[in-house]
DNA sequence: AGCACCGGGGAGAGCGCTTCCAGACCCGCG
DNA sequence: CGCGGGTCTGGAAGCGCTCTCCCCGGTGCT
């Protein structure tokens, strides 16, 4: 730095002013240093600025599963659900015009102590936190860090915290109406984990809408948001209920599996089931038939919750609050 | 650091020894130190400690994918291809005894200037590099940065840097080995991306292996590393050619969408057609049958990158080396 | 008993930046 | 022509830590 206050016979106070874009400096000096620092090729220290500044200007985004000991790691799990590409891929979109750079973290129950000492040393501003198993307790350990933070769901247990989330219950009623709608009269779901209350959520709506219009009882299927776990419900759900004509998946990703399980059992769909799946990821395009499922804007919801982390960072007193998205039908082939 | 250092009844130079372990302090002032921390719950500031000592103790995990416009965000396709989860894990196991984070970072050639600047700013140690793409320019601006880094694969143009890779060639001549071993006699391969070394060496392999075993002029087509793409090149491949008994896949993931294909087509696997994929990831314990494969030893291999980080960059003077990996066949149903 | 040596703790400088404060300069007005 | 006020720059402090250097006290030797 001095060297570039020095080639612009300026001092090094100019310089960062220069380089923070303080509106006071003179256009002429402004251009010279900044010819100065393109030549010497200067690039200011992090650590030095945030030492002063107390900002890092990243934030972190914490990816919590909880560990289902069954399945492998949960890296495999969370690099392989197009659900959190679409989250990094929302919330980088909305940090670049802030200049705020994203730390991907992922973690599961055995390491939030080693996340949490993670947020505790300054390394980030804030955090946008993807926790949706029910009794994580990494959301309460963030909030007590008094750190800003945005949860990617309504948190389980009451928290003073703001959050996004996608309408549940009202993507389910979609899918059940669209089912109704299509002339299914034996339907049946496959949920997504029960601990998880976009599972419970799902599930609930999808069997009240029903039993509302004279379908009580609709079976049920406990999945685990996974391809394999989708194939496997599939074939548990028809062989106790071979008659079923209408299915709701509630992710994408099962649906693959349900869908392929369904036509290895020989059912034609959409002719002999018909199956809407639940997110509109890349996976309903890797379906055949093409997958007919509920949306959810998961990309424009991540940059909601990046865009409520920048406000609480920006203004520190900022009072928590939420926003809710409405899901949409796609309707492609599957239904 | 004060509070801790008075409450303690030391100074803060002893505070910062009994905190990085500096073995040259009494046991009886350590303990009383330690308490006085975990009294206060004093946690050092990042910034300040890295800028005296010149280390941030992270290491960025750069992922550049070349942009192939026509498929979705090359962030969906980062996180839905099981590689870059094993990756993650090997890496982020091999530093964990470190102390060392790993930051990700997901680019495609419309930000490397993001990347370096990030680099340059200081936030990281050392890089590792995935990158596979021939023309990427990536490594080589990384290298000429200076900082420590690792690359993923033998940089297409010469570069003194280390890396590690696998013996591309011998993985092929394994799949090769193995179909002709089962008695199949008309092969062909769907490939990598040619762009691709990897791509490249496993064609190249395959079919000079067999053409040196009398099979010349195998058949191929280029695929792209994904579920879809894989499918699409088996149709392809098997309307041009359909007498094709035995297939190699240059990845799990287009072997997934191979396999769909073969068995739309009517093709019992393996009896009609035998198929070998390349990987061993997970995407090989979803395809139906189960897939035989050769395995890449990725979490290894990402550890390796990572110790070789390491020693770069506690030994700055270092030469650059590689290390290459020996795959293995692993024989499940599909071959 | 005195001296050299060594182990272990304290004082203080300084890492590279931002920012407060003061002062220089210029303009316009009385 | 002098002075007030405003604009912009420079000086210098200080962010929280590490680490060198120095000093103190204890030990073992002569």
């Amino acid at each position: 730095m001095d060297q570039v206050a020095e080639a612009a016979g300026v001092s090094r106070a100019t310089v960062s002013r220069v380089i923070n874009g303080v509106p006071s400096v003179d256009s002429k000096i402004r251009e010279i240093v900044q010819r100065a620092i393109a030549e010497t090729g200067y690039v200011p220290n992090v650590a030095a600025r945030s030492l002063v500044t107390r900002r890092s200007n990243s934030v972190a985004l914490v990816i919590s599963e909880p560990d289902r000991p069954h399945d492998s790691s949960f890296l495999n799990r969370v690099f392989t659900d197009p659900y959190f590409g679409r989250i990094t891929a929302g919330a980088t979109g909305a940090l670049r015009p802030h200049d705020i750079h994203l730390v991907i973290i992922p973690t599961d129950s055995t390491d939030h102590h080693r996340v949490i000492r993670y947020l505790r040393q300054g390394h980030v501003d804030g955090v946008l936190l993807i926790s949706s198993h029910e009794r994580d307790p990494l959301p309460r350990l963030v909030h007590d860090l008094g750190i800003p933070a945005v949860v990617s769901a309504r948190p389980a247990s009451p928290l003073a915290a703001s959050f996004v989330d996608v309408d549940q219950r009202f993507g389910a009623q979609l899918a059940a109406e669209h089912l109704l709608a299509r002339g299914c009269r034996r339907l049946a779901t496959i949920s997504g984990p029960l601990d998880i209350p976009a599972g419970q959520d799902r599930l609930d709506a999808f069997r009240s809408y029903l039993a509302d219009r004279g379908h009580p009882d609709v079976p049920a299927v406990e999945g685990d948001f996974t391809r394999a776990g989708g194939e496997e419900c599939a074939r548990r759900l028809l062989a106790a209920h071979p008659d079923v004509d209408g299915l709701f998946v509630a992710s994408d990703l099962m649906s693959e599996g349900a869908l392929r399980a369904v036509q290895d059992l020989g059912r034609g769909v959409p002719r002999d089931v018909a199956v809407v799946g639940f997110d509109d990821s890349s996976a309903a395009l890797d379906c055949r038939p093409l997958l007919t499922t509920v949306r959810q804007p998961v990309e424009e919801m991540a940059a909601e919750m990046a865009e409520m982390l920048m406000a609480h960072i920006t203004s520190p007193g900022r009072l928590p609050r939420s926003v809710t998205f409405q899901p949409t039908l796609v309707v492609r082939e599957s239904a």
